[in-house]
DNA sequence: TCCACTTAGTTGTAGCATCAACCATTCGAT
DNA sequence: ATCGAATGGTTGATGCTACAACTAAGTGGA
């Protein structure tokens, strides 16, 4: 539109696929959140806080660290686990290293909740995601993904290599 | 977690791409809302449902249209075109054919604001998502993204084939 | 024709995210 | 040793989204 020079503008493949691919952005937090929402009484960004403490060790993460692994800003994150921590999912403490720093711990609840609520959203994730893509879909999904999460975030691609 | 067997859980690879993608959608959207927010006191949803407008016939389309294209539900597209409308770039006009019905037309500011946008807006697509990828990437993007549409939104996917 | 059902859309409310402002602690340079 | 800057985190206000409830209009059968 209004400028039509290539460098500006997308082709029609990148278009096609700018269209879809955002389609998806937009409405799969929508699906996870209203099955996470309907069966456990979390949004999937609560999930993602516990599924992550419950990998880490001790089941403990800085408040910082968590803020990276779940993709979020701290003042988020700190919203969040202050509601988890009321549900008493989550315990908070001073670290004793850094004394600004907070540590966030997994509570016996919280593994509770994150083990009977795994299934359902990894079934979700199946029905939406996985299941309709073959083995080279995957792949092409993990390599695509890759080169755009390094832009979005480039300091973390580096670390969590995976 | 909990249960291990195949049919539930995610294999190494599945899990890593989902990983990555997750991140993705998670963090793209709010990308694309500072960029706009800050640019063109729009956010992307606002913008996405300017510019839908701005390609229809007579610059006008019926709410559930709209929403369709936008993938909205109406109750959030309601409220968006409420806003939208106060600021004036949009009209609401009742249909003529059913009277339940409402069309939202751009008007002309409506019209510019999008041309005014879009040049900075896809410059922000390119720079995070297209130009990090190659034309293989790109159309595999393309493919993936039309299978897990197909799911997510099942009669949509028929209807807008391209 | 009447009544039940569906479709189109709006509105109010409650909850989550973003942003700015803020405090406390630590680091770095002089 | 001290002061300025950077880091870690919390909090409050504002704004958007989701959900439920509702009105109005069209549809389809008995």
């Amino acid at each position: 539109m209004v400028l039509m020079s290539d460098d500006v503008w997308l082709n029609d493949e990148q278009q096609r696929a700018w269209v879809r691919f955002i389609s998806v952005v937009e409405r799969l937090p929508g699906v996870l959140d209203t099955q996470l929402q309907h069966d456990a009484d979390l949004t999937h960004f609560d999930y993602l806080t516990l599924a992550m403490l419950s990998e880490a060790p001790d089941r403990t993460l800085r408040m910082t660290e968590l803020a990276l692994v779940t993709n979020a800003t701290l003042p988020r994150l700190s919203h969040v686990v202050s509601r988890l921590e009321k549900r008493g999912f989550i315990e908070r403490s001073p670290s004793t290293d850094d004394r600004r720093a907070t540590n966030a711990r997994l509570t016996d609840a919280g593994w509770e909740k994150v083990g009977a609520t795994a299934p359902g959203h990894v079934g979700t994730v199946r029905d939406y995601v996985i299941d309709p893509l073959d083995a080279q879909d995957v792949e092409d999904l993990h390599r695509v993904m890759g080169k755009i999460l390094a832009k979005l975030d480039p300091e973390h691609g580096l670390r969590v290599q995976r």
